[in-house]
This record gives C-alpha cells, structure tokens and sequence, in this order.
DNA sequence: GGGTTGATGGAATGAATATTCCGGCATTGA
DNA sequence: TCAATGCCGGAATATTCATTCCATCAACCC
C-alpha cells in the first residue's frame, strides 16, 4: 500500500483545498467524490458540524470523511477541519483568506504584492466593520459635547498620534479651537491642568494602551471635562465617567493595524463639530 | 439555591450576548468577568475552539467556562457556544440584516449619517484606487532604494503629516533608522542639510503643495539624495530627479480629502523596507 | 469573631467524538 | 468464470470533551 494519494503536503488554506478538491473530484472514488462535492457546496457546515453530522448529510460514513481527509495527505477529519474554520474565523486578521484572494488578483506573489493587497484589505475592512458598530446617535452626542467646548484638548499617542494630528489640522482650518497633547513637546501634564468642565477633550489609544493617554485621560475626565475616547473595547481603561465612547476595531496585517476606520471616525467627528458651530 | 442568575431567557443572537456581557461586566464575580473580557475580545476563538483550549487562553478553568454560560441562563458551555458560531455562519445574511436594522434605526438621514457614511465611502474609494494605480515594481523599487540607505527622512505637513509620523512610529518599532521633519520644531533646513546620497528621503504631499515641503524635497534631491514621492498628480512639482513616485488621489467628501489611501502605501512601504533589510 | 454564603480550582464522570479495523462487496483484467 | 484490487459500511475502540461534584477559600453579615 502507498502512503498516500498525493505526496505533497496538504493545502493549509481554505481555496488551494478547494482548488484542489475541484480538479481532483473525477478522479475520486464515488463516495469521496461525494465529500468533496458536499464540502464545496456546503463549507460552513464542514466549519462547524461534527463528523458525524456532516457525514449524516452528505450521505456517507464518518468514516469516509477520515479517508477522505487522508486522501488529501491530512492526518485526519479534524486536521481537514480546521481548514474550514480558519476560512471564517478572524475576519480582522486572516492570513489564510487574504493570501489567496491575493493570487487570484496578482499574477507573481512577490513579497511586495502580498503586502500592498493586504495593507489595502485591511483598510476596506476596518472600514467595513465601522460601518457596522457605529451609531448614528453616537455621533451626534459626541458632536453636541464637542461643539459646546471651548477648547478641545486631543489625546493620543503612539499610534493614535496620527489621528490626532490630523484632527488638529482639520480643526484648526475650520477655526475650532483644539490643542494637541502628545506630541515630542514635554508639557503635557500642564497643558492638560488648563482643562475645564466647559472644555471637552477627544482621546484615543488601543491596546497596549498607552500609559500616559490613560493618565490623562483620567485626570481630565475626574476633573469633570467630557471625554469622547475612540478605543478597541468596551472593557478599555479608557472608557470615560462623562462623555461618549467608539469601538473601533482595525484590521491588521502583520501586526500593522490600519487607521483607517480610525480616520474616517474622526473626519466624521471633526466635519460634524465645525458644523453644529455653525447653528 | 436559585435556579439563575438571571431569570430571563439567555440571548439567542451574537450582539444581544455581547451586549449583555459588557453591561454585567462589573457585577460578574471575577473569573467570570475574565471570561467575559475573553469572550468579547475574541469571539472566534469560542466559537471554534473546545471548552479546554478556550479555558486555557482565557486563563481559567473549564468548569468556570460552564458557569459561566449558566450564570447567562445557557444550559451549558456549549449551548452558549452555539450563539458564538450562529455569529459566522450565514455571514450575508448577517450582513444586511444588521445593515437594514441600521437604516431602520437612522430613521431621518441626519446630517450626522450622511457625513459619517460619506467619509466611509470616500476611504473606501481611496483604496479601491489606489489598487489599480500602483504597481508592484514601484514598491520594490522604492522598498529597494529606502533599503539601501543609512537614514531615511520623513518629509510631510499639513494633512501629509499625520502619515509621515506614522511612518516614524512604524520605523522605530521596526528597527530602522528615520528622522522626521516638518513637525513644530523649527530646525528642518538643518536636520536636512546632514543629508547625503547614501540615506534617502519620502516625501508626501497635495495639493496645494506645501512650499517648505516642496523646497525640502527639492534640496535634498538635488544635493543626490534618492527621493520616494506620494503625490497627486504626474505633474505635481515633487516628482524627484533621483528616486520613485507614486499617484495617490484621495477620494473627498464636502473638501476633506480621505487618508486611507496614502496610509496604506505607507504602511507597504514601511513593511517592505523593513523586509528587504531583513535580506 | 463565628457563621453563612458564594466563588473557585481541580479531580471524577459519563457522554460524545474521531479514528481504526475488518469483513464483504463491486469492479477490473485475464 | 475466477482472482485481485481497492472501496465501502459498520461495529469496536480509544480519545477527547463537557459537565458535575466536592473541598477549599474568601468575603460578608450578624
């Protein structure tokens, strides 16, 4: 008997196993074939159903589901599994996804292409899944509590820094007073004690939140400022006693997340404030 | 004893458990709380994993994993477990649903809603363009040519700034050396007058184009510095003698110019850089 | 400060699961 | 028609799994 039906080792991602269950299917045994039929068709059942189950509908033993997972060089039926899941889980961080959708656009898989469509997705991605969490109500109180301030105070740093150096930007060319905290310029603590409960501040800091934004987002808030925070929990330690919160989940690749819900959420923010100024 | 904690039936969908879960955080015992920080964090991980491997990463028990789901009303962990997968099965249908309960919810499109989903779309458009403009060989030649020098200056202002001080950021944590100019400290003409054919420089800018950032690139690019340009147009006055540039045109909405697009060639960029050094 | 309540860790249990094994069957080639 | 090969069904098995139970511990109230 030989080892196995094919000696390559067997596809790690969800569409090279499905490429490869396609070509293969005329050339299966009729019960295989089967298998591989139902698991195109019905790959979230596969994800989830027991071997057992998924063999009740597909109309075979729970044993030619093992034989079918060997058949494709797997160990067995949950090692084939895991497959299936990897293909839904982690919308935010993906690999297996991402990589092959990758080839069906890019010809050559150069190291630069990989990265540049995956730096793109997350983008799309983070963007996609603002759109869901975010409500409309949210906004406006976030609107009305910064538009009431007479100074906005911005925190953030590390990576938040650039949201908020942006913010800064755009608030100083719609003529809305903000003052930036952060930056390479080591007063903040001070600038900060300025602060009053007729200002209001904007905070942001994902996690390992950064020990200084928590510090002072803290101090203002305790100080009765309201806070509007942009974090990536609900549990955060950011989450403010006065004042409104948005959960943000980027998406990343390669341990980069994006900014870009970040920075659509805080144009929003920023358009919106200049024009509740304005009545 | 009391037959639950709680005397409602539990959830039967995802976001009604999540938030469940966040609002009874705080009175929860402590492991319990743990679980629930867990469980909103990462929602896929329960969904596929077992009840051992799930106990393992949330650092408890499995048995507090079952009381848990009882102290929600579940029969038990894997009933609980079930509202988890619901999540990613079907994921389309999930999709619009969520989509047309929001636009139930924003009955009146407020100007709010209109802002909020216009910055969305705009980033959205961004990527999708910057997708069929660059090509590959520009960034591995811009990864290429960042690679090669001993520092690598960041040259942006304005509503460039946000990405020349994220690029900092990820260039610091990757271990590359970089400087940033255009920040508040005026000492810029300096810093860049240390520059030399050997280090490189990425400079970023729109229009209109920022005239200390259009002598900078200028001078530096002339003096033989190898220039990495994002720009907006082929014949914006940035494109270098020496070096690559890339056309990154940033979808608007009511005047203010998207990032999202920008950021992500930023992000590729600094990656790759990161890569080639590695080689 | 003693008693009570509730939470927690960890072992024990019984169910459910994937996998293996083997006898029978169909198909193929001579 | 007969032998050989490989496929398949189904029982047997050995894991793995969720759940339960109990002793210990901490917090709280009287």
């Amino acid at each position: 008997m030989t080892i196995d039906d094919n000696d390559a080792l067997p596809p790690r991602d969800f569409w090279s196993l499905r490429n490869l269950m396609v070509s293969r299917k005329d050339t299966l045994p009729k019960r295989l074939a089967q298998v591989a039929i139902y698991a195109v068709a019905n790959p979230d059942d596969v994800a989830f159903g027991t071997a057992a189950s998924i063999a009740e509908k597909a109309e075979v033993q729970p044993s030619t589901l093992v034989r079918f997972a060997q058949a494709f060089g797997y160990q067995g039926f949950s090692d084939l599994q895991a497959v299936f899941q990897d293909r839904l889980r982690d919308r935010t961080s993906n690999y297996s996804e991402r990589l092959s959708s990758l080839r069906s656009h890019v010809a050559g898989d150069s190291k630069s292409a990989t990265l540049f469509s995956g730096f793109c997705k997350a983008a799309e991605r983070s963007v996609g899944s603002l759109r869901e969490r975010v409500q409309v109500e949210q906004i406006d109180e976030a609107a009305g509590l910064l538009a009431r301030a007479e100074t906005i105070y911005l925190i953030g740093q590390r990576r938040s820094f650039p949201v908020t150096s942006y913010m800064s930007y755009a608030f100083g060319k719609l003529g809305v007073k903000s003052v930036l905290v952060g930056s390479a310029q080591g007063n903040d603590p001070e600038t900060l004690s300025f602060a009053t409960p007729r200002d209001a501040a904007i905070a942001i800091s994902f996690t390992p939140y950064a020990s200084a934004t928590l510090n002072y987002a803290r101090q203002i808030n305790e100080g009765g400022t309201p806070l509007v925070v942009i974090t990536d929990s609900p549990f955060s330690p950011l989450i403010p006693k006065i004042g409104v919160w948005f959960e943000v989940v980027e998406a990343d690749y390669e341990g980069f997340r994006s900014l870009s819900a970040s920075m659509a959420l805080a144009m929003t923010l920023t358009v919106a404030v200049a024009e509740a100024r304005r009545s």
